[in-house]
RNA sequence: GGGCGCGUAGCUCAAGGGCAGAGCACCGUGCUGAUAACGCGGGGGCUGAUGGUUCGAAUCCAUCCGCGCCCA
């Protein structure tokens, strides 16, 4: 007969295969029914909070794998920490203003900048971010991460934009804030600056010469009379700005005759030169770069000195070695200016005319004044050779002119004012930094960055809320300017600048504090979009989003160490003296599967779109902390497919459990104490997940806690219990001791494992959590953390001995099933023999058969450890598969054994679903 | 070019001076009561390259190569 009707199969609608893109919106949709964040939140309500503030993504274009995957790993925390019992609001942003947005709109309009009007292209470009903001917040929606979404903070809003001006005014009173030249990309075509992102490089032909800068104070080196450095530019209008002479440190120099001159150049620049000026040059000295700094030379075009300064990007591969140096012409000769106190010089005017600072040359066109300057040069013997090249030169994207760098006067802050780098140091040392290595990173950079530059001569950002004075041309930023800026920028947003004249933005009846005058001009650039996201801190950490500052975490990409983790240590050193974040997390950046960063050009772009479409966003989730997330993180087929398996075992064994436990109910519950030994071995291994899950969690080691789970559900559940629990679940008596005591393991196991893997498998989580057959709350995001307990280390180190001797034993039934003798392990009878202590050890366990998944063990004393494999002579239950001697024996069911006798009569024949 | 980091099996990761390991994938196989599931067994490596320190190096040092982030 077929006994397969009176053995407890599993039962559950969970169903095996995930069809996660289908799935994945119902579950969504009941998340929403739920209100679930709002609940969480209020579940929590009373405890200590825990803030992960949230860096703005960019709001242009879809999301990608990168902001995905960010967004995802805050996802996690966020839901491990209200787990926890953590009050856990989480706003989410956009960063709205700024170049790219402005990029795209001057794109799509096709004009140049000072052809638009301000306000209608700032409209567009609110639109564009807001449209794009939406955007994404519905793909993040999409990926089930948790969040304020109804109220997000977007910096273009008038209550951010004036958290802007006031951190501004702020800084600017604290005296952080100072105004001097800086060399920017002009276009003296458009009559504008340009950004990087609008400069196209092509070939140009320049002049190619070589200028001699006479020495007129060799600092006691023994240079001598008619010495001269040696310089090679392409640029010859550059050198009326000329305030130095760069070389490089480590190279050697050498002094050299050149007919009755002595020429200085590098060492290994000398044959070159030998062959432009076709002389041999004789050595009269050498020097060490480093040993030449501080001599001063004279400008060979007017009456300037040009000093000699060290810097070690000076190449070796082409020019003298000796580089000119025009510190408001050029961005390295500028930080090379500003380190060594070199005179920054703006003779250039908008248009490209040099201005009256250089009267020989004012009004002329910085490019029609090359041919002049080097006929000067010839005639006053300061030209050694004079040619052309043709290299890559900076373009302007628009025109298609070539651009030159020019300098104007911009806002900077001071990040040496009030000791704020050493002040930022200190707070850095007090920040926990996940990796550790951060520290370091972000270290080293604020030790050397340069002061801050906030002015962009841009349209589509916040204006720097600075006045001049007409008739002073004094800057005037006083705390009555920022209130009366602030409260208008509060509540008209800040177009108010634009909209307003200067005399309906300033406080009634304003004066120049320095000279009286009531005429003003307001200062028409804006603020480095850095700036915006930088002061997020103070414009989102507020009581009145029930949120506090500073923050418990921020957790971005690590090129974060130079931008918003920078920015944002800045803005709030400055204002309070401490850092706004006490913990910092950084990810790595997603790269393809030969490690390469993913480009368009390289086409292994794969778009988080792709991988929901085809697989879930549950295998998107679940790629995110597959990998160690501190270096770079892959994704290829191959890795994903990894991924979908390694869900498919989790999903399984999930079912698995919930199918064992369809007649379960909690008061079924069998207490520790009168558990068999084998399932306080698995409560141990419970226990000890947990514990290790839980500090993986805490160390936010994500990719720790999926393989610890995985191995709890693959090795010790999969390999080893569940498949040894079979027999009682299926073959015992309904409400046996043998069964209960299994379900109630079953049960523990399930209830702690769907919390562990709920931050990070959320869809699945609540999927089965919902298949529960008993009761429980809405969501599985309103139960608690499994609690941790005290393990039991002695019964574990039992039963790894226990292990190793399974593992020969399955060795050995493996060679005879080769050998086809056996094909169920049930078939098999073990015969171990082994020394005192081993068969002592090895008959305290109970039904040691079964733990093998065998019908017969026999233990026997030996001196020699030996195993060994035979068919049993018994014979096969037909209900419960196990071999016994007494099958055959009853007249009434003579194809069972003892066991599953007693069964059917205590519980009758058709008894599965009963 | 500079700073930080990474490089171990096809993939994801361990081992941090003492026999190079796990899971997946792959191959073989069993079961047919987790069945598009599950079990068992197996093959697979010049630890990116070269040189050095050491009795002994994946591990420490140097150089190089490749990759990523940031900067120039």
């Amino acid at each position: 007969m077929d006994y397969s009707k009176t053995v407890y199969l599993p039962k559950t609608d969970f169903p095996m295969k995930a069809n996660l893109s289908q799935r994945e919106p119902e579950i969504l949709k009941l998340w929403d029914k739920l209100d679930i964040y709002n609940k969480i939140l209020e579940k929590n309500k009373e405890k200590p909070s825990y803030i992960l503030h949230d860096g703005p993504p960019y709001a242009n274009g879809h999301i990608h794998l990168g902001t995905a995957l960010n967004k995802i790993l805050k996802d996690i925390v966020f839901k491990y920490k209200s787990f926890c019992g953590f009050y856990t609001p989480f706003k989410p942003g956009w960063d709205c203003h700024g170049m790219p947005i402005e990029h795209q709109i001057f794109k799509e309009i096709g004009k140049k900048k000072n052809e638009v009007d301000i306000l209608s292209f700032r409209k567009r470009a609110e639109e564009y971010a807001i449209k794009f903001a939406n955007i994404q917040k519905q793909e993040f929606k999409r990926l089930g991460v948790f969040a304020d979404w109804e109220n997000p903070y977007l910096t273009l809003t008038p209550s951010y934009e004036s958290e802007i001006i006031k951190a501004f005014g702020e800084l600017a009173l604290k005296g952080f804030i100072y105004q001097t030249y800086k060399p920017i990309y002009w276009c003296i075509n458009c009559e504008t600056a340009l950004a990087e992102a609008e400069i196209e490089y092509y070939e140009k032909k320049s002049p190619s010469i070589f200028v001699k800068f006479k020495v007129i104070d060799d600092k006691n080196k023994g240079l001598g009379e008619n010495s001269y450095f040696l310089i090679w530019t392409t640029t010859p209008w550059t050198l009326p700005g000329n305030t130095g002479i760069m070389v490089h440190p480590n190279f050697k120099y050498v002094l050299t005759q050149l007919n009755n001159e002595k020429i200085i150049i590098a060492e290994n620049r000398k044959e070159e030169i030998e062959k432009i000026t076709g002389k041999k040059l004789n050595i009269l000295q050498e020097f060490k770069g480093n040993e030449l700094e501080g001599i001063i030379c004279k400008n060979p075009l007017l009456d300037r000195e040009s000093k000699v300064v060290v810097a070690d990007f000076v190449s070796g591969e082409e020019g003298t070695g000796c580089v000119h140096t025009a510190p408001g012409h050029g961005e390295e000769d500028y930080y090379i200016g500003i380190k060594n106190n070199l005179p920054i010089l703006s003779p250039v005017n908008e248009k490209g005319e040099f201005t009256e600072e250089i009267e020989e040359f004012k009004g002329i066109n910085v490019f029609k004044a090359d041919p002049i300057i080097i006929e000067k040069l010839k005639k006053n013997d300061s030209l050694l050779s004079s040619g052309e090249i043709t290299h890559s030169y900076p373009f302007c994207w628009r025109c298609k002119k070539p651009v030159i760098y020019r300098s104007t006067k911009q806002w900077f802050l001071k990040i040496d004012h009030k000791n704020l780098r050493d002040k930022m140091l200190t707070q850095i040392k007090s920040v926990k930094w996940f990796p550790p290595e951060g520290e370091n990173r972000i270290t080293s950079m604020i030790s050397l960055r340069p002061d801050w530059c906030l002015s962009r001569q841009r349209l589509w950002g916040v204006f720097i809320p600075v006045f001049y004075c007409k008739n002073c041309a004094k800057a005037v930023i006083t705390k009555e300017t920022i209130e009366n800026i602030y409260n208008l920028v509060k509540k008209f947003g800040s177009n108010i600048w634009i909209e307003k004249k200067e005399e309906e933005i300033l406080p009634e009846s304003f004066k120049c504090p320095f000279c009286n005058s009531k005429n003003f001009k307001k200062e028409m650039d804006i603020l480095d979009v850095w700036f915006d996201s930088g002061v997020s801190h103070l414009a989102v950490l507020k009581e009145e989003n029930n949120l506090k500052w500073p923050s418990d975490l921020y957790l971005e990409g690590s090129d974060q160490h130079r931008g918003w983790f920078q920015t944002s240590l800045i803005t709030s050193v400055a204002i309070f003296e401490k850092a706004p974040y006490k913990s910092v997390l950084t990810h790595g950046f997603v790269v393809d599967g030969e490690g390469r960063k993913m480009s368009k050009s390289l086409g292994n772009v794969i778009t988080p779109d792709e991988i929901i479409k085809n697989y879930g966003a549950e295998i998107l989730r679940l790629w995110s902390v597959f990998e160690n997330y501190q270096e770079d993180i892959r994704i290829s087929d191959e890795i994903i497919k990894n991924v979908v398996n390694r869900y498919r075992v989790i999903r399984n064994t999930i079912r698995f459990l919930l199918g064992n436990l369809y007649d379960f109910k909690k008061q079924d519950e069998i207490p520790y104490d009168e558990l068999f030994e084998v399932d306080k071995w698995a409560i141990e291994k419970l226990k000890e997940l947990k514990k290790k899950v839980n500090e993986q969690y805490e160390n936010f080691s994500f990719n720790k806690i999926f393989e610890e789970i995985y191995n709890f559900a693959n090795i010790s559940l999969s390999a080893f219990y569940l498949d040894y629990l079979k027999d009682r679940l299926y073959t015992y008596s309904k409400n046996s001791i043998e069964r209960k005591a299994a379900q109630t393991v079953l049960y523990k196991i399930l209830i702690t494992l769907l919390p562990l893997i709920a931050p990070i498998l959320s869809f699945t989580a609540e999927e089965s959590y919902q298949f529960l057959p008993f009761e429980k709350k809405e969501s599985i995001f309103l139960e608690d953390w499994p609690e941790i307990e005290k393990i039991d280390n002695q019964l574990l180190e039992r039963w790894n001995k226990f292990f190793e001797i399974r593992k020969i034993v399955l060795k050995k039934i493996e060679e005879k099933r080769e050998q086809k003798i056996i094909g169920s392990s049930l078939e098999s009878k073990v015969i171990i023999k082994c020394d005192k202590e081993t068969t002592e050890f090895l008959k305290s366990f109970y039904k040691i058969n079964t733990l093998f998944i065998v019908s017969e063990v026999e233990i026997l004393e030996s001196e020699n450890f030996e195993v060994i494999v035979e068919k049993t002579k018994n014979k096969k239950c037909q209900r419960c598969w196990v071999y016994f001697p007494e099958v055959g024996k009853d007249e009434k069911y003579p194809e069972l054994c003892d066991k599953c006798i007693n069964v059917i009569k205590k519980d009758g024949i058709f008894n599965r679903w009963a």
